[in-house]
DNA sequence: TCGAATTTGTGCGTATGTATC
DNA sequence: GGATACATACGCACAAATTCG
């Protein structure tokens, strides 16, 4: 019959020491080399097993120094909901205040930057039309959790109080609370979450294995005469965080 | 320096022949030893590279039959919010009927299944409590596109006409409606997208590539008295949907 | 109907690169 | 700078699936 592979029989067996508390969270284990020998198996089916369990969460590999067991790290909860847009405040700072986590973020942003095709097409916009592009990075007590670049036409903004996001009078307020400021209300926004691989550099800024799962959030913010103001994308990671949406239901 | 590896470049020349529709899509690519001899590397490096292009969705490989250009299919568009709870007809319907494509799903229902460890705490209900189980399978043009399992607790809908999602005067009107029958108002739902690899199961059931990437969602359905009515495990591919949420912004 | 040839898919080994200590 | 260990690339062998005579 199917019997099970060798990685798999190996990838049990590591994962039994790990709930048999033989190796703790933060422990390297020994060298693929020891372990494919104690086994009796090569040293390639270990690395099978150990890919496996890092796909998982369940191991982690630092090159150059040995492969892991994962601490347990608490999920940050990102709600995604019109509840969330408060008169005050930023949207993310609402998030870990109910945490009760240090929360923080950096940001670059740059002004008259020509907007991309793709970006063009989610603004209602030519293509080139000037924007201004703001980069985040969210932390939660001092570890990043979330990406983000937003955009914003220069036609809408231009020349206002709020025309950079994280400067003047109202910065870090939310794309929300600025917007009124200058007399565009925002309507509604839509998300488009799609799952996919981080890349490189997204795993180096997030702090997670590479090509590990995010969810790639497509927002765009709609001001009440139907028109796009403000889009962004935002990459999550799914092993740091876990998205809430809550929809009420009107009837 | 970093010169590009032998499988990066096969990979380029690969999908630069389908842009050029040297290979349309529906054709068989030629075989892995026939490519590597042509391109002058080994056999292994074209299967690299094909798995690639697989992974990103650019072809598609048949066990026992050849490698083909995948076809474009066109993505169903998911949409979830509160303005898609319509006082009739379910939810999956109204978006089928927006993209003029042919709505149908199929369904089994199990009654009096003692609930998970899992849903029972998405429930707030005892483990092994009896729940109404109903597996859903969505098609549109008589298509897979969306995986459902949804589970109600008998407390609930117990001796009540709308006891069965699918049966009885009410099939297939929604949990939202169902539920208003039996006097149980629902107020909100709380969704909870999360990335992932599609089983072998479900890759199957989908007509998509083992291991693609979906989304799962987690949805839960609050009565306004706060407890929760049902819950469901959502499969949606990525390949052949996208997902969207309508958030209503008030201030 | 059946079986052989072809092709993809999987498991595993080895050589080399590269990061860390 | 050297030793160690993970990461990557590549090759071979075999299994599974399909196709076709």
């Amino acid at each position: 019959m199917s019997e099970q592979p060798p990685y798999l029989r190996i990838a049990d067996e590591l994962r039994q020491r790990i709930a048999e508390h033989v190796w703790e969270p933060g422990d390297r284990l020994p060298s693929r080399a020891q372990i494919g020998q104690e086994c009796g198996v090569g040293e390639n089916v270990v690395r099978r097993a150990q890919e496996l369990l890092i796909s998982q969460g369940v191991l982690e590999g630092r090159a150059g120094s040995g492969t892991y067991v994962a601490e347990p790290r608490e999920r940050v909860r990102v709600v995604r909901s019109s509840a969330r847009e408060q008169p005050s405040g930023s949207p993310f700072r609402q998030d870990m205040k109910a945490l009760r986590l240090q929360s923080d973020w950096e940001s670059r942003t740059d002004a008259k930057v020509p907007a991309p095709a793709e970006i063009a097409t989610r603004l209602g916009i030519a293509e080139g039309e000037p924007c201004v592009r703001t980069t985040y990075e969210f932390l939660a007590d001092g570890k990043p959790v979330q990406l983000s670049t937003s955009w914003e036409p220069y036609a809408v903004t231009g020349g206002t109080l709020v025309v950079l996001p994280e400067g003047g009078p109202h910065a870090g307020a939310g794309v929300v609370n600025r917007m009124a400021e200058i007399g565009v209300t925002i309507s509604h926004a839509v998300e488009q979450p799609e799952p996919r691989h981080a890349t490189a550099e997204e795993a180096s800024l997030l702090g997670i294995q590479k090509a590990a799962l995010v969810t790639h959030i497509r927002r765009t913010y709609y001001s009440d005469d139907g028109r796009p103001v403000e889009t962004a994308d935002i990459v999550v990671p799914a092993a740091h965080c876990e998205i809430v949406y809550e929809i009420p239901i009107n009837r």
